[in-house]
DNA sequence: TGTACATCAGTGAACGCGCGTTCACTGATGTAC
DNA sequence: TGTACATCAGTGAACGCGCGTTCACTGATGTAC
């Protein structure tokens, strides 16, 4: 049963966005072919006929991921009131560290869902993820304001990714312990630039 | 052919040991029972011998690489003279941060060789992880000295590992950006309190 | 101390399952006239 | 605009491989006498 061009495009891109939120809820290698096609509605057999392979999927998603992930970001850096900005800035770290960013099943943050997966990724994808974290660096680093050196602002998100990663991966063991590790993360904050 | 029961437990100790090598350097879902036998030199039917599962084997694997990492940074807390503790401790985090722990197969860091995956094993992983995260923070917070407060030393650690994990995510991708990374981490260090 | 038997660590083949990928088939869409 | 045929997105069965786990077997060790 053949189906419109434009349909298709849509399955496409229909595929790759719910594969995104799968993989960053489970990581690349613990999503099968036929979850990730039933959760968009079709049958896994298809798959082929828009992917070369799974890789490349992982890599368009990847890629897809990104580009929101940045785009959030650098809507903040572009703020020109550095007042709102340093605001808008505060409010994106504070909901970083958050107790509902930690418990939301698909990770927000790209680096946390995939920092510690992707070194064991074929290479389509590591360089994926590279290109993206670059381009995530460069806007957090405008985001934190003329003020701060680009160093102290790539540090302040390794503070950041760091923090969430500990604090989703003993959630569920002591959430007590979860809680004080996004909370003094929170307090070692610096303010924004103004 | 049996062997002796104490070569026997020598083995299971080697398994333990060699397991927890190739834990940390590919993570658990990536090494399989017949390579982590043959890693300890025997073959993968006897695996069932000493362990009931293969969980088992990660949750002890777990504890023992704990068991070095706490132990280490236990040392440094418990030096006495505090000026040469500050220093143990401060050559401590430039070598967390080195290109050479980076560089290193197995993460020397349990949390940046599991903290991506810990959510996802089973349960015993899990506590066996978490215990160990507890012991870990305790020491690093008593090696950063008296002067600074638990939530401090918990958001310097947050900043360590995340430094650590995603300096090791683009290593091979962008290896300039992997060292800007590390470099601007350990610019951030604040030195130990004497 | 020596002998006979039971035990059990180690071996390697086999089982069963999950998963990425392939393939023959279907039937509506796209196209050539 | 209408007709005939080729195309190809989607389907579901099947293939092949890797892996955790099981099992029958071996033979030296451990133990009972």
């Amino acid at each position: 049963m053949r189906i419109t061009r434009r349909q298709a495009e849509t399955n496409k891109a229909k595929v790759v966005e719910s594969a995104a939120a799968l993989f960053r809820a489970k990581g690349f290698d613990h999503v099968n072919i036929a979850d990730l096609m039933q959760a968009a509605g079709l049958t896994h057999g298809g798959f082929y006929n828009h992917f070369d392979s799974k890789d490349e999927l992982e890599a368009e998603a990847c890629a897809h991921i990104f580009e929101k992930s940045v785009g959030a970001v650098a809507a903040i850096a572009d703020l020109e009131d550095s007042a709102r900005r340093a605001e808008a800035f505060d409010a994106y770290r504070r909901s970083y560290l958050s107790a509902r960013a930690r418990d939301a099943e698909a990770a927000r943050c790209p680096m946390v869902a995939f920092a510690g997966d992707v070194g064991r990724q074929p290479e389509v994808v590591r360089e994926e993820y590279a290109a993206g974290l670059r381009r995530y660096l460069d806007a957090f680093a405008r985001a934190t304001g003329e003020g701060r050196s680009r160093a102290a602002a790539i540090a302040q998100f390794a503070a950041l990714t760091g923090a969430l990663t500990l604090a989703r991966s003993v959630a569920a063991a002591d959430p007590a312990l979860s809680d004080e590790i996004l909370a003094a993360a929170a307090a070692a904050l610096e303010p924004a630039v103004r």
